[in-house]
DNA sequence: GGAAGATGAATGAACGTTCATTCATTGTCA
DNA sequence: TGACAATGAATGAACGTTCATTCATCTTCC
């Protein structure tokens, strides 16, 4: 509506807000804080984010689009992995950030509780996640790995479960105590995903029966 | 404080307002509810509330010791199943309540995205956790199927990656479209668990070499 | 009568949002 | 080039609203 355009120099504020807001959300969540938080934390006046976003609302959602395109690069590094273990590897370990831990997860478990009852951001939530398991469905697929699966699993199984096991470990990530360091954290995620691989894919020539 | 004793008079109450503020938690978040919204799902005036619980921090804590509760009795049934997938399948869909599907999931991933920023929740969702967890390694070392589970998993690193399909299914029920109904979502669930023991488990006589 | 239960109008702080105003930058014309 | 006009990014005090919390008042029951 009265926003500006989303040229490259509105871009640059735009994102200035984002990643501002990114640490707000993380850090007290959605509702809990102010647009005076935000303008605060990015070192702006409050009125000059409603020059980049028509309201709260609009705040939040551009974090999700945003996160949309984080998944989306993700992937794409997923993608270029040499071997399917270390594409679940990027998969798994993606919110570790070395410089705030926890942000990320605490973000996204607020980002799935917004869900819950906002129809929009439930919609995006939902597509970030479609389009990334059709990734993953895809690279199971396409890797030799990918073929001897343990039981009869289809592709479409095996991204259900995997992703399920990347979800509820990221929501554990936000119950690890604040000491935790990002590599810590990283290794923890790291030995989960090295088991569930194990069993899905069991790449020391084991057999199952039939 | 001013709190009165709890005793069974005072419980009754005490979790009228409980009832009531799950509801309203689930619908709009422990933040956007207001105790107004509160007292008119409970039927009752505000005042009334504050004779009961300190303040909107005492309910949202109160809420989880309530979860911790039901999670506990939940493992007791769980405990009880003839066999242990039946034991996981009472874990897998213990949210999937017939009336207000949706409701539990909602109030649990706030529930973890207050634990994020609120540690008094964190500590107590921790322990929601661990308590359950170890009831499930427990349940695993006990059964007859559990002992001979594909690739050399411990009962530990088993009932960490349960718990973790679990949290992650329970996330993605908030994303389900709101018409879905609880038979359905318990459906889901139910094929997930089977999928999922059957990898961990493999019941078919099927033997891992080595 | 009085103790405990229950009410909801009142309070004040905090919030999202608006908008009159400032001022550095850019464009215009002699 | 220099004087002046126009622009619009940026500010932050102010507004209306909502909310958690309080408390004077009323009801109930022994």
């Amino acid at each position: 509506m009265s926003q500006p355009q989303i040229d490259s120099s509105n871009a640059d504020r735009r994102s200035q807000i984002l990643e501002a807001a990114l640490v707000c959300f993380a850090k007290r969540g959605f509702h809990q804080t102010s647009m005076h938080d935000i303008s605060g934390e990015a070192g702006i006046s409050v009125g000059l984010i409603y020059r980049y976003f028509e309201n709260k609302e609009a705040v939040i959602s551009a974090m999700a689009d945003r996160h949309k395109e984080e998944i989306q690069q993700m992937l794409e590094r997923a993608r270029q992995a040499p071997s399917l273990l270390e594409s679940l590897e990027i998969l798994f370990t993606a919110h570790c950030c070395e410089n705030e831990p926890r942000l990320i997860s605490a973000f996204v478990v607020d980002l799935y509780a917004e869900a819950s009852r906002n129809p929009h951001v439930a919609d995006l939530t939902r597509d970030v996640l479609e389009t990334a398991m059709a990734g993953v469905r895809d690279l199971i697929a396409r890797a030799p790995e990918g073929q001897n699966t343990g039981s009869n699993l289809t592709p479409d199984d095996v991204a259900e479960l995997i992703f399920a096991v990347a979800r509820g470990m990221l929501m554990l990530d936000v119950l690890r105590p604040h000491e935790m360091t990002a590599a810590e954290r990283r290794m923890r995620q790291l030995e989960v995903t090295r088991r569930l691989w194990r069993l899905l894919f069991k790449p020391e020539g084991e057999l199952t029966y039939a």
